[in-house]
DNA sequence: CTCGTATTGCAACAATTGTTTTATAAAGTA
DNA sequence: TACTTTATAAAACAATTGTTGCAATACGAG
């Protein structure tokens, strides 16, 4: 029960009666894992010092119908230990979740490796570099205007530091207008790219503006031009790219900023209750209908 | 970059200089490293997309003699993070983890939870509510806006059964004007709930529409109202409220839409695909400038 | 437009894969 | 001892692998 392991477990339990050569293979296999995903079964056999025949006994031997079934289990454990949390989990059944089981598992997994030291550190670089810029222009556009969007908002709480460019009536860019050296565009684009934002951030930096990007890959079209880069994952089971891993980074620069100085924002948002209360925006309950 | 991978970087450097297909493969390989050792190259292949051939054509473009070399600095990397695993064993326990690492965990987890029997059953009997509908409304005020929007643009790349009334220029709920028995609203408010959400929630129940919520609470004012709900954690470390569970409903919704008639959603994005390369709405990399 | 080049998809290729069969050897039983 | 059962090795097998050559296509320079 150490390790959670049914195959390991399986195969230590029958130890014992297994004929000498399904032995040496057991054995290997248990000493190796890894090496079994890693190299082919004859390879693997060779090592063991057994016949490529032995590998497959070995496997009925335990109940399976083959050696692809090993394999795939070893397989499974290493995809498992990258996720590292994934073993959290259980995926008993696995084929058998449902599509919203596994996209959302998906997407869990997918936010908690932005948890990784490598992108948290970017994370906090691009916060770094918001904080110090004058006037903030967040763009995007398409699918990722959601994602622009959050931060728009959340940001217009805190302040009036950050100009959206909504694209509204065909404006897009207006906002640039007046931007310069002193103030940073927060572009958010994902594949396939938006031949508008490429142009935008393209725009920005001949203006000498600083670029932070949300992307969605080392290789994007944004990276050559960004001063900050943070990538998030968009792949998803179904045919759409997903958006949340973008959405929790944006929510996650909207939290590191306004933690810079809790007072203001406590202040900023105190005041923003106010000003919203006086417009009766908000109810706790189904108001009367006049 | 501090990753230290000759590989990794070698592509990342010619990236801009590959044909098309390459860059696509390339990508694939960037994106799913761990996969390039436990699969075969036709399967890679096929699940980036790209003929198997252009595999082995892009080993050559790296100056490998074959497909092999890849695999095998792969396979190198999975054995060393095995091997160097007590090194990065540095995570949680110290609970000294900076904010952003605790708003992703928490995340995660939030998200996560969603997954849970209960969970999964409330988002199928909405999506099935949805579907059934003639017309969907989608309605979601202030930070809830992002929501609807999402779900709207997803819905509409499938087809036009999706409206949005998203009160630009104070035209709040003249979409409902004919809306009737055989449509949905679909409304979207975490707490402080937006007045305008709750009126229009109660003025659709009021036109005998049905009512779908996605909310964050028990006792949220829609749960009287609606038909279904989906519930969604809200709750952040930081001054905020966090949108990226409600987030990742929608896109659940979405998913679980698309996948009731897969054929259909594939031809309409096929033909949302050529209409905007016909626009040339989309670029791979950054656009000459006038 | 036309040509020359570069890129791509396709199909054939030998090599290698995991499996099955067959024959031999070993072990156990009466 | 002879005979059955079990375990192993070797060889044959179809399926799949990674690779290559070639024809079709797309692309860009003039």
């Amino acid at each position: 029960m150490s390790h959670g392991d049914a195959l390991r477990d399986r195969i230590i339990g029958t130890y014992e009666s297994m004929p000498p050569q399904l032995q040496q293979a057991a054995r290997h296999i248990l000493e190796h894992p890894d090496e079994v995903a890693l190299v082919s079964m004859r390879e693997l056999a060779r090592n063991a010092g057994v016949q490529p025949s032995t590998m497959t006994r070995l496997a009925k031997f335990l109940g399976f119908d083959g050696y692809e079934d090993i394999r795939a289990h070893h397989a499974r454990a290493i995809r498992l230990r990258v996720d590292g949390f994934a073993a959290q989990q259980q995926r008993s059944s696995d084929s058998g979740e449902g599509l919203a089981q596994q996209m959302l598992y998906s997407l869990s997994a997918q936010i908690n490796r932005l948890a990784e030291p490598a992108s948290i550190a970017r994370l906090e670089a691009a916060a770094e570099r918001l904080a110090q810029a004058r006037r903030v222009y967040v763009l995007g556009l398409r699918s990722c205007h959601l994602v622009a969007w959050h931060f728009h908002y959340v940001m217009r709480l805190l302040g009036e530091r950050t100009e959206h460019l909504d694209g509204l009536a065909g404006t897009i860019g207006d906002g640039l207008m007046r931007a310069g050296a002193e103030d940073v565009l927060l572009a958010i684009s994902i594949s396939p790219y938006a031949r508008h934002s490429l142009e935008l951030a393209q725009l920005a930096r001949e203006k000498n503006m600083g670029v932070v990007a949300i992307t969605d890959s080392e290789v994007s079209p944004l990276i050559g031009i960004a001063d900050e880069a943070i990538l998030c994952a968009t792949e998803s089971p179904t045919f759409f790219h997903t958006l949340s891993p973008a959405l929790a980074v944006s929510e996650v620069l909207c939290g590191l900023l306004a933690n810079r100085d809790r007072a203001a924002a406590l202040e900023a948002l105190q005041k923003a209750d106010q000003h919203l209360q006086g417009l009766n925006t908000y109810s706790g309950a189904i108001p009367k209908r006049q």
